[in-house]
DNA sequence: CATGTCACG
DNA sequence: ACGTACGTGACATGA
């Protein structure tokens, strides 16, 4: 309606966002689906009207007799369907509040968010493609040379014949199918004593950031703005959060070097600069409220460094004597923790056996007794009731917290643990975003949203202004909850992305 | 379309 | 005995 000119004036209910409030699980949340499960009616789907595939019509090419009747039953299945959902979430515990403070003004934002776009510089890339495209040939040359013989470097079965059958590299792990894995870390793992995997994880890294960055973000630009949108979606991940897509802005390279490069073709128009919002620990914090451990409280209340002060725990060294390898155990546990650890995953995560990981644990729930508490509490929950829920009371139900068989029980038990944590998390920076947006509509600043990645906002800021919209970024943001380990924001400014962390 | 892999938080 | 850290989306291969 925008790109034609049409400014709406707001609206109310929307039965994507309620039936997504009501289960996030239970279902898919287009109308075909919902209708389905709720109405039980099968709906006259768009592909029959308008066809599929690359022969698919616009709706603007269907003929009056047939769009009508879709169009009219798109309406009427609508109004039905908030008929019957919202008197669901408004006898549901606080969904029908998650719905209407967080869900629904959420959507406008991100709605212009989409339609503003993000600018990027379309030359940088096409330089880092060339430069990746060198490296790669080189890279692919010298991993023939040691195959004896040519062979695609991009096809894992190709290349699982080489290592294991061929040259008889010792088969560290097996995908779930029952091949001999060639991912990641099982080269790694082969890289200090033989030479292909090193060449091959070269390659791989090379390899996607081309493919998925450098030569598709190009592609992706929109003539008539010369910017990239996405699309957020606001129904489709169980936890809260929202996802990206075409093309997905939430990850985007930063953790190698020639990552980065990527992220410096993000910029901000001439007399702009971006400006990148992150919270600070974000679940640890929420971790810390919701358990309301005494220890982990301190630490976030004197605001140290949080994987230093949890390895002084839990190895019982003073925090001056924490080496580096020790922050790095006790960084592994504190992500651990908040994704439901086992001791079989640290142990693999840390390479060491999983009695010395199981020793850990139980180290630092002695340490953190409220954590303890607190995981025990959350399981017990999920058992008794079905579901766990967020601070704001958001709910994620696990239909199979009962499961006779294992490890679908156990992961039922692993995401109870998670879910509360990520999706406080997406809650709150849900309200900040809406909270950011209400006061740049009003404030008529120069500024607006452009991105979110999980815990952070890039905003496209004037230059002039960018000291006094970084000032109120930050109380809006940490103003967005007000838990017992106070929230803590860092901001960046920059010319681009990567500059502005 | 399934599979394996890998980019992000 | 079994498979195992949470949540996503995109790509290339190969059937």
């Amino acid at each position: 309606m925008s790109n034609y000119g049409i400014t709406l004036a707001g609206m109310r209910y929307d039965s994507m966002l309620e039936s997504y409030v009501l289960n996030s699980t239970a279902t898919r949340h287009d109308l075909d689906s919902v209708a389905r499960k709720y109405l039980g009616e099968e709906t006259i789907h768009y592909e029959d009207v308008a066809g599929k595939g690359v022969k698919q019509l616009r709706f603007d090419e269907v003929s009056i007799d047939q769009a009508a009747p879709y169009a009219a039953e798109d309406a009427d299945v609508t109004l039905r369907l908030h008929g019957t959902l919202w008197p669901q979430l408004q006898s549901t515990g606080r969904l029908a509040e998650v719905y209407e403070t967080i869900e629904q003004p959420l959507l406008p934002v991100l709605g212009r968010m989409e339609e503003r776009g993000v600018l990027v510089d379309a030359n940088l890339l096409g330089e880092l493609s060339a430069e990746f495209a060198e490296k790669m040939a080189a890279v692919e040359i010298e991993a023939h040379q040691v195959a004896g013989h040519p062979f695609n470097l991009s096809s894992p079965k190709q290349l699982q014949e080489i290592l294991f059958e061929e040259l008889k590299l010792p088969i560290i792990r097996k995908t779930p199918k029952g091949q001999p894995s060639t991912a990641e870390d099982v080269l790694a793992e082969l890289a200090p004593d033989y030479a292909l995997p090193q060449l091959i994880l070269d390659f791989r890294s090379l390899s996607k950031l081309k493919s998925t960055y450098t030569d598709k973000l190009p592609n992706q630009i929109f003539a008539k703005t010369g910017r990239i949108h996405t699309s957020y979606h606001q129904a489709v991940a169980a936890t809260g959060r929202l996802s990206s897509s075409d093309p997905n802005l939430q990850n985007i390279p930063i953790r190698t070097q020639e990552g980065r490069r990527i992220r410096q073709a993000f910029t901000a128009p001439d007399d702009f600069v971006l400006l990148a919002a992150d919270y600070s620990q974000i679940e640890l914090r929420i971790m810390a409220h919701i358990s309301g451990d005494k220890g982990l409280l301190t630490a976030f209340a004197d605001d140290r460094d949080i994987h230093q002060a949890t390895a002084a725990e839990v190895f019982d060294v003073a925090l001056d004597d924490v080496t580096s390898d020790l922050r790095r155990s006790a960084k592994a546990i504190n992500f651990g923790l908040i994704y439901g650890m086992s001791a079989f995953g640290l142990a693999r995560q840390l390479g060491i056996s999983r009695a010395q990981a199981q020793d850990y644990v139980n180290l630092y729930f002695a340490r953190y007794p409220g954590v303890k508490a607190y995981m025990d509490a959350t399981r017990a929950q999920a058992q008794e009731k079905g579901y766990v829920e967020t601070v704001f009371g958001r709910r994620l139900y696990l239909p199979e917290i009962n499961a006779r068989q294992a490890p679908r029980r156990q992961y039922a038990e692993r995401s109870a643990i998670n879910a509360p944590m990520q999706g406080t998390a997406a809650d709150i920076i849900k309200k900040a975003m809406i909270a950011v947006d209400t006061w740049l509509q009003e404030e008529k600043v120069d500024a607006r949203l452009i991105m979110q990645v999980h815990d952070e906002l890039v905003l496209e800021v004037r230059r002039d202004q960018a000291d006094q919209v970084k000032a109120r970024i930050i109380e809006l943001m940490n103003g967005a909850a007000h838990l017992e380990a106070p929230l803590k924001v860092d901001v960046g400014v920059g010319n681009n992305w990567d500059e502005a962390h």
